[in-house]
DNA sequence: TTTTCAATGTTGCATATGCAACAAAGCTGT
DNA sequence: ACAGCTTTGTTGCATATGCAACATTGAAAA
């Protein structure tokens, strides 16, 4: 279903390619801290297994989720810390696998000129499309005005994800609240005005749209 | 200052390197809107001059603004459109020149083995690194809670963009209510009561941060 | 089973914000 | 100068939201 990025790659090339590109596997544990943020934006790294939460602590002390990476997702290159030096966190999630490789091994043919570089260069091209449209999408999500438009259109979304009408939300409320940037009371009132007015049936974390 | 996509490619190697691509450069006026959306998808994208809004409207009629695509960045392979199937849109804000041309030419060498391939696809991924900076940094900003947090955490990106405490917006107040997603009344009053608690001084466009 | 802790759910209150309506200032073309 | 338009700036009002405090439920551990 998920795109990932050995997507076309024979699983024993997979192996020779990774070697060539003397790539690293590193685990993590749920919660562990991965190595420094400054290493890894030197390199194209890879969420081989697990999540992993990207986020920043603004001045005041507020934790802003910049993203959650999943597996396959690919990070590293992409990730430019934010101006305001605020302090830039990689966590695991869960119990993860991060394979990571030099940049230069991406861009320069490698003298053996292995035949699976470009289809890598195309995955990576169009995981980086995938994570940009999540982006995206987050951004729309926070642009709406209202906490229930807030709430509508991740549900809306979530709803096209799962393909139902009924879901069971892939995080907790107190991590949606969280993600949608609101107080998590007034997103529980907002939810329960919601169900009054007859456009959700919801408890806990399973929802039925209307 | 800014990367461009043909950093560190000679000029006359570029004019060689478009036409290898069967390239395609075409102009448009302001207020225009680009071709149609879903054939930007299939091919890679350069604003080559000029700026492009990349904005959505929504059930309620209410326009996101998604993304303000400047001179050098590229879109395209990574613009894909929300699953709401709300209507997107690209419009030139400005007189522009956008250069396109097949995704696969960007993947696969060609045949005569131009030297500037690896350059090129380093050039992008370098832009669509700053691209998602870009969206990163929204995101930081859309997801403060309070309008106040809002537009202090744009003005503090601004003071670093533009190197100085002494800033002038690039754009105006109404649309940096759209950019911000408040209303634009609320943003004037928040500004007014900033000025008052002496955080910075304004009149119009200009600002000083204190 | 009982205990403990995290997640879910509710409410009161002060205030921030959206919305509407309007005024003032600046800019453009005649 | 004048008219017409956009941008900037202000205000009243209803309501949405953040914040704090607490109650309830459920799941995991002892």
């Amino acid at each position: 279903m998920k795109p990932s990025v050995f997507d076309g790659i024979a699983p024993e090339a997979i192996e020779h390619m990774l070697n060539c590109f003397s790539a690293q596997r590193r685990k993590y544990a749920a919660g562990e801290r991965l190595a420094s943020f400054e290493e890894m934006a030197t390199q194209v790294c890879i969420v081989g297994r697990g999540r992993v939460q990207h986020s920043a602590v603004d001045a005041d002390g507020n934790v802003v989720i910049l993203e959650l990476l999943e597996t396959n997702d690919v990070f590293g290159k992409n990730l430019t810390p934010p101006p305001n030096a605020q302090e830039q966190v990689l966590m695991a999630l869960e119990p993860s696998e991060i394979i990571s490789f030099d940049y230069d091994h991406l861009i320069h043919r490698c003298l053996r000129g292995c035949s699976c570089h470009d289809r890598l260069i195309d995955n990576i091209f169009r995981l980086s499309a995938r994570r940009s449209e999540h982006m995206a999408r987050y951004i729309n999500i926070l642009s709406q005005r209202t906490l229930r438009r807030k709430l509508l259109t991740y549900l809306e979304y979530e709803r096209i994800e799962q393909g139902s009408a009924r879901l069971y939300l892939p995080m907790n409320l107190s991590a949606l609240a969280t993600y949608l940037a609101v107080d998590r009371s007034a997103m529980m009132r907002e939810i329960s005005k919601m169900r009054r007015d007859g456009l959700i049936e919801s408890s806990g974390r399973a929802f039925i749209l209307r």
